[in-house]
DNA sequence: TTATGTGTTGTTTTT
DNA sequence: CAACACATAA
């Protein structure tokens, strides 16, 4: 029985297993097998020890990590037990928590309620600039990243406003302080937690009511933390907490994996973690599984560099290996075309094979995705990239759900803020300043303001009926959530039919009047007027007491069920989205075929709450957004509506999933997408980070460049630099067979020029060049023969100009963007460049690469209108090169000072001996040669 | 009040 | 080359 759950398991990952009494840590390296190690930990205990599934807590750091475990968990028990442990991040873990039990900690009905909301990184950067504008101070003295970053950082250090203040040592702390105070206020207003709060309200509850920790202790009996090395202060807490008196932890890290200190991360826990436990049994795993030789021991050599480090002794019977293959491009775009090219060949070849092919470009930055992402598409390559700009990231869609979040909790003001004039309805800057100062004066939030203003007609009538209208929207939908909101719908809608022409334009109708709206329902406390009660937690404490004592807001079972029962039935939309079996967020789909709608039988049981998908159907509508789109009817505007579209999907699928508003939000705030990573997935594109925890045969790192990688923000301090050649080695140890490092020799920075050549990283300079194979370096660029760079590094690679320096036909390097059909399609991207200005603005084109594969497509079919004919064929034949003598009509005569990219793009710096010195485009300036 | 034009700014990594 | 804040025109 034991022996087959750790068959051909290793002594020590044998002992990971089975020592399931008292605390353990678990030292793992790169590749020792770690999670196998903590999925047959949790086998063992339900298969072996007979632990019921569900009183086993495992926590990770990514949702990615948590799905993968729960996926691998599934797999060894054979899908048989019903109930399952519980798999989560901390801050997955925490809202759960705290939708139960947050109102455990109410005094005298004073603190958060279960309807709170969780702001995301913008949200937390409108209240700060605020808190700002509040304070007059100016927001270029003091940016509200920075002080945004401060905050996190005394947060995560559990410091609070006042400590904070007593610890400044210069006025800009002070004011950091005064900021840090007022936000904090501002977020208790809106009954909002932002992502730090969630841990530390967490710790709150369960150190301030026992009551509540002894159920989760009884609960939970077993706990194990992944990647123990990136928990902070606050984590830290939540584990000794969680813990209980039994102390069946088991934490499992890498210290050389740390990577994640900028967030407040704290190797120290490990030691205190070994002087919390005096008993600890400590493990360490240390063979690696993953990995050739050859890849492990120049991962090994780099981050042996790090001085902060016990070091360990990581081994693998994989002899041998391929060498790891170094490539120096010339720029960013030969660098990806030749990871492209390579990408392509290794595919072809596994394909003979019979083997999945999986690899993986890793990048420092975001940005560098760009680059990679053209040249894939060239080959056309299928890619996944993980992280980005997130499909929840988008404006319309993050308008949606702020409408969604208002509803749930009107309170909350940057919800408020962010969708009180999208689409456009009249409501301004002025009106919302009076507004807020109102709000400010009174201490009521800026819903509360709304309903002053228009009860007293404080502000003009103008702004009074857009306002009127705004909150009758907010409030008609809020009554959807609400038993009984069929009726009233019923009624609406018969309202909404006859002064639908209206619509859009603020209304000036007669009848439409100010007192109309006194009778609405007002609320003024968002504990009292919450109408979703079902919330299905993903506890399950059995028929207990406790629940409906410290849940006062009547969660009745009953109610779970009819959401899952509700049949999409929407007056507003009497036909509902055909769900589409490829839901994806950017899937193409032609806008008129996607109004393939299916009607649906109503008989919802009169009484009965609105659902999701309902709910967001009548916000689209409602609100106008869906009508302003379609009105623009621009490319981008038919993507957002598809965006919107898809987000009904979700919703659909979240219904059937039987899950809750607040459990829809939830998801959105806190599941990026980077836990879309499939492992399914051919090529993936990710950053280092991203990385962390995935393992594939063949790996790519591009931009070795010092300041990239490592960033320059880590030059000043060792310890920063430390981190980074920890994710160096991250990175590295990511490749099983094969391991390829990319560097470009010149590397746009803000994008216009290329000033300088780049420093090889000093990374590539660690690995032993022994393990090193050169993959060819194309000519040197013309104008910078090599010279300025690389003299005073000892670096085993090949010489920028071993090619010579005199070579000045730029397009003989390789892979370059020579053939015409690329040529087109480049220009054409970078001609779709320029982004919208606002979410409604008709001169949008669709930016990024990343985007909409419809306006991809769109793009694409404006590349055949447009062919070959603007390659200019003898463009950059001029000839001008540095230092020759030419004549402009305008300014004269004057030098050639220096020649910037190629064909239709090629600038000239000329100094002129009147005009001084002039940036052309050799295109149109009419140079004359003398 | 809204839309457009201009200038200024900045860039790690993420729940 | 962005996004973004700000100023100005309609």
């Amino acid at each position: 029985m034991s022996s087959e759950l750790v068959a051909n398991m290793n002594p020590q990952q044998r002992e990971g297993v089975e020592a399931v009494d008292g605390p353990v840590l678990l030292l793992a390296g790169a590749g020792s097998g770690k999670t196998r190690v903590i999925t047959h930990r949790i086998a063992y205990l339900i298969k072996e020890r007979g632990v019921p599934a569900d009183s086993i807590l495992a926590v990770t750091f990514t949702n990615k990590a948590a799905k993968e475990m729960a996926e691998r968990v599934d797999k060894i028990m054979g899908h048989t037990s019903l109930a399952k442990p519980m798999l989560a991040t901390f801050h997955s873990f925490c809202v759960r928590v705290l939708r139960r039990d947050i109102e455990a900690m109410r005094v005298n009905g004073v603190g958060l309620t279960r309807t709170f909301a969780i702001y995301d990184e913008t949200d937390q950067q409108a209240v700060v600039k605020q808190a700002l504008k509040r304070l007059a101070i100016d927001d270029k003295s003091l940016k509200p990243r920075v002080a945004l970053g401060r905050i996190s950082w005394a947060k995560n250090h559990m410091i609070d406003p006042q400590e904070y203040f007593l610890a400044s040592a210069n006025p800009m702390e002070e004011k950091i302080a005064h900021i840090f105070e007022i936000y904090r206020k501002e977020l208790f207003k809106a009954n909002a937690l932002d992502f730090d709060d969630l841990l530390l309200e967490t710790v709150r509850l369960l150190k301030s009511s026992s009551e509540v920790r002894e159920r989760y202790n009884r609960r939970y009996r077993y706990l194990m933390i992944d990647e123990y090395q990136d928990t902070n202060r606050p984590q830290y807490e939540l584990m000794k907490l969680l813990s209980g008196p039994e102390g069946n932890v088991c934490v499992v890290g890498d210290e050389d994996q740390s990577i994640y200190s900028w967030r407040g991360a704290d190797i120290r826990n490990i030691l205190e973690f070994e002087k919390d436990f005096p008993h600890v049994r400590t493990i360490r795993l240390e063979q690696n599984y993953r990995s050739t030789q050859v890849i492990l021991e120049g991962a090994s050599a780099v981050v042996a560099q790090n001085t902060q480090r016990k070091g360990k002794n990581l081994w693998t019977s994989r002899e041998g290996g391929s060498l790891i293959g170094f490539y120096e491009a010339p720029d960013g775009e030969n660098e990806a075309l030749f990871i492209a090219d390579r990408i392509q060949k290794y595919l072809r070849a596994a394909g003979q094979q019979e083997d999945a092919p999986r690899c993986a470009v890793l990048y420092r930055t975001n940005s560098q995705s760009r680059l990679v992402e053209e040249a894939l598409r060239r080959y056309q390559i299928q890619y996944h990239m993980v992280g980005g700009f997130s499909f929840y990231d988008r404006a319309e869609v993050k308008d949606i759900l702020s409408y969604m979040k208002l509803v749930q909790n009107v309170h909350d003001s940057i919800a408020l803020g962010r969708v009180v004039n999208s689409p456009p309805r009249g409501i301004g800057k002025t009106t919302m300043e009076t507004l807020e100062r109102m709000a400010l004066s009174s201490g009521m939030s800026t819903w509360d303001a709304i309903g002053k203003a228009i009860e007293d007609k404080l502000l003009p009538q103008r702004a009074l009926i857009a306002l009127s209208g705004f909150r009758r929207l907010i409030e008609d939908a809020r009554a959807m959530l609400g038993p009984g909101f069929a009726e009233k719908l019923a009624a609406d809608v018969e309202e909404q039919e006859t002064g639908d022409s209206d619509q859009g334009t603020a209304s000036e109708d007669a009848s439409f009047d100010v007192a109309d709206f006194e009778a609405a329902p007002t609320s003024d406390d968002a504990a009292d007027t919450t109408f979703d009660t079902s919330f299905n937690f993903g506890f399950d404490f059995g028929p207990s007491e406790e629940i409906s004592t410290i849940a006062p807001e009547n969660a009745t079972d009953s109610d779970a069920s009819h959401q899952i029962d509700a049949v999409s039935f929407n007056p507003f939309a009497p036909v509902i989205l055909k769900k589409s079996a490829a839901a994806s967020p950017a899937r193409l789909t032609s806008i008129a075929a996607t109004e393939v709608a299916e009607e649906k039988p109503a008989f919802r049981k009169p009484g009965d709450a609105a659902t999701l998908p309902e709910l967001i159907k009548f916000l689209n509508d409602r609100s106008g957004y869906i009508r302003v789109l379609e009105e623009e009817a621009t490319p981008e505007s038919f993507s957002r509506i598809e965006n919107l579209k898809e987000l009904a999907n979700a919703a659909q699928d979240a219904q059937e999933r039987g899950e809750t508003l607040h459990e829809f939000l939830d998801h959105a705030a806190l599941v990026s997408d980077a836990d879309s990573y499939s492992a399914d997935a051919r090529v993936t594109l990710m950053t280092l980070h991203a990385a962390k925890g995935l393992e594939f045969p063949l790996v790519f790192l591009a931009g070795m460049e010092e300041g990239l990688f490592p960033h320059s923000r880590t030059f000043t301090d060792p310890i920063g630099l430390e981190e980074e050649r920890r994710l160096c080695y991250v990175g590295m140890t990511r490749a099983m067979d094969t391991l390829v490092m990319t560097r470009a020799r010149y590397r746009r920075r803000y994008g216009s020029d290329m000033p300088e050549s780049s420093i090889p990283s000093r990374f590539l300079e660690e690995v032993p060049s022994r393990l090193v194979e050169d993959l060819g370096s194309p000519p040197a660029r013309p104008q910078f023969s090599g010279s300025d760079y690389g003299n005073s590094y000892s670096t085993p690679y090949p010489k920028a100009n071993r090619f010579g320096a005199g070579n000045t036909d730029v397009g003989e390097r390789h892979y370059s963007y020579e053939d015409e059909d690329q040529r087109a399609q480049s220009a054409q991207s970078s001609a779709s460049g320029s982004s919208a200005r606002s979410k409604f603005s008709k001169t949008a084109v669709p930016g990024q690469s990343i985007d909409n594969i419809a306006s991809f497509f769109a793009a694409r079919g404006q590349k055949i209108s447009r062919p070959k004919l603007d390659i200019p064929e003898a463009t950059g034949k001029t000839g001008l090169q540095q230092g020759m003598r030419v004549r402009h009509p305008k300014y004269g005569e004057g030098t050639v000072f220096r020649r910037e990219g190629d064909g239709d793009d090629a600038k000239i710096t000329v100094q002129f001996q009147q005009h001084g010195v002039k940036k052309l485009v050799e295109k149109f300036a009419q140079l004359e040669r003398l």
